[in-house]
DNA sequence: ACCTGAACACCGTTCAAGT
DNA sequence: ACCTGAACACCGTTCAAGT
């Protein structure tokens, strides 16, 4: 069910994705999806768990490498399913368990790399907020039939330039 | 009619702001506003047009501080605007005159500073990434009712970092 | 416990018709 | 040129009823 949604999701777009079309594609009621899922916030928050479900720092590491595979591993994992990124964005109070597992997950590698509690939540702002941005950009031009490249490696340049203020600050 | 547009936007967020909403609020007809402005979209340009329109680089300075503060008023505008802000950022293919004024004028200091055009290119996406990333989440925040401070601050020292690293690669 | 039909209160947009 | 009424093809969600 929840992947099917996710796969419909992905067809579809954002836009197009609604309640009554996962149902018709379930061959459904919608109004069963309700009963599952209570409403389309909540859906659209377990989709997101599910995606996120598997992002992990890597195992080995200085704390400062290890929040930055984390940040890259996460931002890979979104722009695989920008739709659902843009939804999960833009739905107001919406923060899926998952997103906050991988989000407490880098306030602790930074405060582990030496950052004061204080310092380590703006760069935790600075960092998620560019990722966010990055992937808006790369799934509003996709939608927009844009060529799909580009993005990753732009991306990954721009953490390595933010990395190094990071590593910077802790001296 | 552009203004009570903007006004009303404000007050019921993007989710509540529709056509029918805004004929209803300016006393007309629905379908008299898709005489104007063509449709849904090209009203959410327009309005954004309007807010964008005296976003502009102080007018002295170098070309690096003069990019600064273009980027530092820009943010500053569309955080005014938070739910217009989701709205054009999350329009498909919408890419409104003024705010492309604003990214061309940004990409042309860049080079005057000093970057070749591909980097300037590269600093551009990660400018302007960042800002849309920040203003989103503070956009978002305010919608589920948090304090509304906070957001600026943390953008001005992000910044401040961000013009660190541009500054070191200029040398 | 799980599912459904009918209904409510909406949407954006088209199109033919009015002044 | 500018405006409108009626209609089309949708939405998310509630609620009472069915198995």
């Amino acid at each position: 069910m929840l992947s099917t949604a996710i796969t419909l999701l992905g067809e579809t777009g954002a836009e197009g994705f609604t309640m009554r079309r996962l149902a018709a594609r379930l061959g459904i009621n919608p109004m069963t999806l309700y009963h599952h899922f209570g409403d389309r916030a909540q859906l659209i928050a377990a989709m997101a768990d599910r995606i996120h479900a598997g992002v992990a720092p890597p195992a080995a590491g200085s704390p400062l490498e290890r929040a930055e595979g984390l940040l890259r591993r996460y931002h890979a994992t979104i722009l695989r399913h920008p739709a659902l990124t843009l939804l999960v964005l833009t739905s107001p109070g919406l923060f899926p368990a998952q997103a906050r597992r991988i989000t407490d997950s880098l306030t602790g590698l930074l405060i582990a790399a030496g950052l004061a509690p204080q310092r380590a939540g703006l760069w935790l702002d600075i960092l998620v907020d560019f990722t966010h941005g990055a992937a808006l950009a790369t799934a509003m031009a996709a939608q927009s039939g844009a060529p799909e490249d580009a993005g990753a490696g732009r991306y990954d340049q721009a953490i390595a330039a933010l990395m190094a203020s990071l590593r910077a600050e802790i001296g």
